[in-house]
RNA sequence: GCGCCAAUAGCUCAGCAGGAUAGAGCAACCGCCUUCUAAGCGGUAGGUCGGGGGUUCGAAUCCCUCUUGGCGUGCCA
């Protein structure tokens, strides 16, 4: 698909590369030199729709100053068949070039063309990918860093398809080991209580005191009655881990579906564990030189191979030694393999069961410590984690209430979960909401949030849908309908409002690009505001109804061209856009 | 101690593979609906880009250092 921005910094490469040549010709510039530069939008539109700073970038090379080298190259520039309808020098060298209407001509028709594949890119040339996010643990409910981490997870696995990667999203669900045992033992005890007495039976010091285990302990009940009670502990724990995973799992999915997001695949940790994976990549560390034992459990030699990469990073030993690496458990002296055992098993199945090209997986800030130590194993099992593994990490959400920090803790029990959240806001808000950078901690007010109705930014850019929709409907039913391409005359756009906006709609397939360069999907909703803004300008300035019947067609299908592009951009990010608010 | 992330308007944040005069929303003030949705638009006001060095034609952006805050540094996950 077509990047209009893209072709049109290229054309100005290449005019100015033939200028060069054309310069040297003439003997104004000195023959031979590579000419480099980049070609910028400026902010400032005085400056033109494009920057180049070739001649400030050659200035060196040339031995000349900037200022004149970009009065050659300006002179000797041809824009006969280019877009380009003028260039000038400016500022300490600037080459600004100025875009002729048929640009934004070209840029409207694209858009009518590919429709809702308007802005998909090639970067990712088709490879396999995978976004993990969420995953979170099937104890509880999921709280604010989940929800975080589901819209930054989806909203990236959706800018990452349409930059051409072949998207697979999944959900690893940790059900077994030490948490699922404390899980198993909370519902026990709640279950024991309800049959003995709060008083006859201890709850576990480390068990979760959520609200929720007592309603699994009730259904528990329910469904066996007191029986149970009579059997071997470990087979009562073993159902009760299999009765609380069955209630919960389902909920996660519909909460998750609630919220616009659908895994493509769900992934057992117990699968590992009962095949045998997880034994099998723990004799491939050994086998590989890369564990020992010590005090009677299975070690991963981390230090070391950390330090080997580090090594060829280029970092010194001084470095190195201050960082104290330290090896990791695999398999502890109970026999238990421990959970980044398991992990590592996980990601090897990712990379060599399932041949995914790419991994990346969305984690809490809290577990940045894991990072290092996880692609270390896979560069262990020659599966190059260091360039095919990528965490993005975010930082947690803080909860605020009344102004006051709120501090969560599943422990506890004190927390808002992600099916309180949307009980309390829409869907749309909430996904806008946490679709911010993921480096930067996110606080969130929940009373703020409820009160953000009218206040939200995401009404802002449905708004401007709604609006582009009735609009279209209304001017149907007057009998102007959404001209074709080849009917409009596209040239008529020449307000500065006009040109802002169709330069904003030409934008998309970069900043989709960026958004996956990056993997910083937050810039799809900077785009699709400042979309909204460019259109609620033009709707402010330029009116469509009775103005003359080119004008008032050429806006029209300008129109249509900013709703399709706002509800492709919303659909990256999962929000709806309505037809009318 | 060591490591990762952050610090930009009163508040929430954009801008960060270096570019020309640092932007938006909220809050404040002043305007704009007899014609397409005012959930909108325009304007006024608000800044030592945490401090200090450096790199160069040019730094909020890159490097070093200091300060402050968050997180991590488990035979937890």
């Amino acid at each position: 698909m077509r990047n209009l921005i893209q072709e049109a910094k290229q054309q100005i490469h290449d005019l100015l590369t033939k200028s060069y040549e054309a310069c040297a010709e003439a003997g104004e510039l000195p023959a031979g030199a590579l000419l480099n530069g980049s070609v910028e939008i400026p902010r400032e539109a005085a400056n033109g729709d494009f920057a180049a700073n070739h001649a400030m970038v050659g200035a060196r090379a040339l031995h000349m100053p900037p200022k004149l080298i970009a009065g050659k190259l300006a002179s000797h520039v041809v824009l006969e068949g280019s877009w380009f309808e003028s260039v000038e020098t400016a500022g300490p060298g600037f080459l600004n070039f100025r875009l002729g209407q048929g640009w934004f001509s070209d840029v409207l028709k694209t858009i009518a063309a590919e429709g809702a594949d308007y802005g998909r890119g090639t970067y990712g040339a088709g490879k396999k990918l995978m976004v993990e996010f969420v995953s979170a643990n099937p104890t509880g409910p999921m709280h604010m860093g989940n929800a975080r981490g589901g819209v930054l997870g989806d909203a990236l696995a959706s800018v990452l398809d349409r930059a051409g990667y072949a998207v697979t999203r999944e959900f690893y669900v940790n059900d077994t080991g030490n948490q699922i045992d404390k899980f198993a033992r909370s519902i026990d005890a709640r279950y024991r209580q309800l049959i003995l007495g709060e008083q006859a039976v201890p709850f576990p010091e480390d068990g979760y005191h959520g609200d929720d285990i007592r309603v699994l302990a009730e259904e528990y009940r329910a469904r066996y009655g007191d029986e149970p009670l009579q059997q071997e502990e470990a087979l009562r724990l073993a159902s009760m881990a299999k009765f609380g995973l069955e209630h919960n799992i389902p909920k996660m999915k519909a909460d998750l579906e609630r919220y616009g997001i659908r895994y493509d695949s769900w992934f057992f940790e117990s699968s590992l564990h009962e095949s045998g994976f997880v034994k099998d990549t723990m004799q491939r560390l050994t086998d590989l030189g890369y564990t020992y034992e010590k005090d009677g459990a299975l070690w991963l030699k981390t230090a070391e191979i950390l330090t080997e990469n580090l090594r060829r990073a280029g970092k010194s030993e001084k470095e190195i030694e201050k960082l104290e690496l330290k090896d990791d458990v695999l398999c502890r002296a109970n026999g238990f393999y421990t959970y980044f055992a398991a992990d590592i098993a996980y990601h090897r199945n990712k990379f060599e069961v399932r041949g995914f090209d790419k991994v990346i997986n969305i984690w809490g800030a809290d577990h940045h410590g894991h990072v290092a130590r996880l692609k270390g194993a896979m560069d262990a099992l020659g599966l190059d984690g260091e360039h095919r593994l990528d965490i993005v990490l975010m930082q947690l959400v803080k909860l605020l209430e009344n102004g006051e920090e709120v501090r969560m803790s599943k422990r506890t029990g004190k927390m808002i979960s992600l099916s309180n959240l949307l009980e309390e806001i829409p869907v749309d808000a909430a996904r806008y909401f946490f679709n911010s950078r993921p480096e930067s901690a996110v606080e969130f007010d929940l009373e703020l949030a409820k009160r953000q109705d009218s206040e939200n930014p995401v009404y802002y850019v449905q708004y401007a849908h709604a609006r582009i929709c009735t609009l279209l409907k209304n001017l149907a039913s007057e009998g102007h309908p959404v001209p074709g391409a080849e009917e409009a005359d596209l040239s008529c756009l020449t307000e500065d409002a006009e040109k802002d906006l169709i330069r904003q709609l030409a934008a998309l397939p970069e900043e989709i690009h960026q958004s996956a360069l990056n993997y910083d999907p937050s810039r799809i909703n900077k785009y699709a505001t400042e979309l909204a803004s460019r259109f609620h300008k033009f709707y402010t300035v330029c009116r469509i109804k009775g103005a003359e019947p080119g004008v008032l067609e050429a806006r029209l299908f300008l129109a249509d061209a900013v709703r399709s592009v706002l509800e492709n951009a919303l659909s990256i990010i999962g929000v709806t856009a309505p037809e009318k608010m």
